[in-house]
DNA sequence: ATCCAGTATTAGACATAATCTAATCACCGT
DNA sequence: ACGGTGATTAGATTATGTCTAATACTGGAT
């Protein structure tokens, strides 16, 4: 028998819950964002939001992912190298797997991340806050092309 | 009594013994970056190699720091911020401690690292490369700052 | 030493991601 | 309706990185 997490709450629904205006701009954006192993780019973001609001704008989008990156409801990742991407499942705590060729992002749960330690020698007088995995390879489609 | 790697050769060093042309450009590139816990932006590298070789253009110290990466000389990061990081520590295997505010980077060795396993339910057909850890906090200077 | 072919370097144009600015708009309480 | 607060907007601006096409340099052959 296999143990399995509850469904997490939906972006929107947490979203409701906060005191933050949830105005139809940032309705369409979360909307956008939300499901399994979405981790789109701002661009991606706004043509998504666009095709239900098509009057948005992408400073509005770039606005409300710093919004919701700074109430930690979405996690802005750095897209090394490329656009950053943002990921809804903010509650959950996960870690990922990286495409070093296309940027495609899958979630991961990784055995061994809390034996993970850092030695006493090696923490610089840092206030620690968290550890990110980030597993590298190629995916199907890239290995394929080459 | 403490065990003690060896210092590793130097970036230099390693690029002595490679069969690439060592132009004055390249070596005050390779110059900027060495160094233990280095971890430079292009911009930042540009700014150390022209004070050697005022001459040096921006699209050289890219162009050189490119070829490095793709040599395997240089780790390029992505700087969870803004602009690419070079790490000119190759050689030796190692992970990162970064501060969250203001993005400094220390070299670490974290304990449990070899633990790390992607259940096969997880690994989704990807080709795997390597792995990541990343260590998130305050540095003392941010910590002090607020 | 000179020449040549291939490579490296360069300035500046171009591209892309993200932020900023200042004007306008929408919503709420009166 | 009015006014105030905060949200939204287009467009300018900044930051980062790539590309192009002309020039300079390098190393080997002679
Ligand atoms: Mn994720
Ligand atoms: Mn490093
Ligand atoms: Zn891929
Ligand atoms: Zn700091």
């Amino acid at each position: 028998m296999e143990r399995r997490t509850p469904a997490p709450e939906s972006l929107l629904g947490r979203l409701r819950r906060r005191d933050w205006t949830l105005t139809a701009q940032r309705r369409a954006v979360a909307e956008a964002l939300d499901g399994a192993h979405v981790h789109l780019t701002a661009d991606a973001v706004h043509r998504r939001a666009a095709a239900r609001l098509p009057e948005i704008s992408r400073a509005t989008v770039y606005n409300v992912l710093r919004e919701l990156a700074a109430l930690g409801e979405v996690r802005e990742m750095g897209g090394e190298g490329r656009a950053k991407r943002y990921d809804p499942n903010a509650v959950e705590p996960h870690h990922h797997l990286r495409c070093e060729r296309c940027g495609a992002l899958r979630d991961v749960h990784p055995h061994g991340t809390n034996r993970l330690r850092l030695p006493p020698g090696e923490r610089y007088g840092f206030a620690l806050r968290g550890v990110d995995v980030v597993f590298r390879g190629l995916c199907p489609d890239c290995a394929r092309a080459g």
